[in-house]
DNA sequence: TAATAAAGTTAGATTAATCTAATAAATAAA
DNA sequence: TTTATTTATTAGATTAATCTAACTTTATTA
């Protein structure tokens, strides 16, 4: 049985090497998005290293055993079936279930969430369009442009973000973007990447910050077929 | 913001309470109930004293302040709507659920409660037949006879049960019974208490322990009227 | 390549919740 | 009303997770 703390470790890992694949994970790094002192992290690793958990060298990159992932996968899965099950069943905003499924995410029941699972028919996609594991860890793996990368000119479609905090989500509301809706590229500036974009037929303008968090997939994609231009098919 | 040990502390001596009237509450007992050593149980009244959550004397009864009342019943509201929830909505069986309500009802999130009681239909009782409290606090009292107190020839209905305990429960079940049953008391042995009763047309001999545990209405009973036998009025 | 900066580690301290063992107070029994 | 028993409290120790401050190793850069 893992604490607390240790889930969060584990999840921490875990999404670090999503984010930047196999190149390992350094002790600061993982302080800083578990915004806990290094020092801490330290400690905390030699115990997960001790449970067969993490494996690395002293003053070397720290990765995920096999069986770490599974753990930090399990609790990924746990999070992203709350956060459906807020923003479906209860009528949560997209904005407000990652704070609480942080808490309900630690819940320790097989039973519950398998239940769970059930409850909300399997779903694939979490309200912020990231990949919910299944039972046995797999997910459907989406290689995704961001906003910034769609050409002029083009279209695409909106299918995760990559910031989830609560201030930005609600800026992408204000902009009239959601999970699923059609994005037209109509113009970008040269010298500061500015973007006009249509959507459901209103234009706005967008700064490349913005573009940059916005995961889409272009048009020219066809599930379970490779993107013609860069990666952007949905597995 | 209470600790999760904090708010089972307040959960405790909210049920001894309920359990035994005003006379306030023991060390040893509160300690037996949390299942750790009176020196802890000390300890740890010492600082909800400090927080004004509990009141008492050195050597005296330990009471709850109004404050720490408010708290211990949202504990058991969020404990019971989720019990609620788990049954009516995940199909879990009966004795399932309390142990998974455990965890969640710490669950840090007043606008989580709320949507769970309106996705639930603002339910007034758990599945195990205990009162929901409602948003201010306020439950439906029931002033219930077990079934060991129904005289032969007399009928009722189950609506609680005293033991929560999986192993109670699933005995429970094996007899037919279960919340809003009708019982009829055919007979009751002189010498042992041990009575025959018929639920659903079947006859079965429970123990005077078993009925103990059983809390039901007298058909006479009628809902906001004082029952014309002992006690067993549903306010 | 030597100096500097960044990253990682260790040592020692703190807090919350728990324990055991010893002691003190209140209650029950002889 | 003493004595014995139960109940409550205190003192000192432990574990998990955290911190600060000092130190070591690795990486960068001048």
């Amino acid at each position: 049985m893992l604490s607390y703390t240790e889930e969060n470790y584990l999840k921490a890992l875990l999404k670090i090497s999503f984010a930047h694949g196999d190149l390992g994970v350094g002790t600061n790094e993982l302080a800083t998005v578990l915004a806990v002192k290094p020092a801490t992290a330290n400690d905390m690793l030699k115990k997960l290293k001790e449970k067969e958990l993490v494996d690395y060298e002293k003053y070397g990159k720290i990765r995920l055993t096999a069986s770490g992932k599974k753990r930090g996968i399990d609790v990924i899965r746990k999070h992203r079936l709350w956060e459906t099950f807020l923003y479906k069943k209860l009528d949560f905003s997209w904005d407000e279930v990652h704070e609480v499924a942080e808490q309900l995410e630690h819940i320790q029941s097989e039973k519950l969430v398998d239940k769970l699972d059930k409850f909300l028919d399997y779903p694939e996609f979490d309200p912020h369009g990231d990949p919910i594991p299944n039972k046995k860890g797999e997910l459907k793996v989406q290689f995704k442009k961001t906003l910034a990368d769609v050409a002029v000119g083009s279209s695409c479609k909106m299918v995760a973000v990559k910031d989830n905090s609560s201030s930005f989500l609600q800026y992408v509301v204000k902009v009239g973007l959601g999970i699923n809706n059609e994005i037209l590229v109509v113009s970008k500036q040269d010298y500061d990447a500015l973007m006009v974009i249509k959507v459901n037929g209103v234009k706005s303008s967008v700064s490349q910050k913005f573009a940059e968090n916005i995961f889409v997939v272009c048009n020219n994609c066809v599930v379970g077929k490779s993107c013609p231009k860069t990666k952007c098919e949905i597995k």
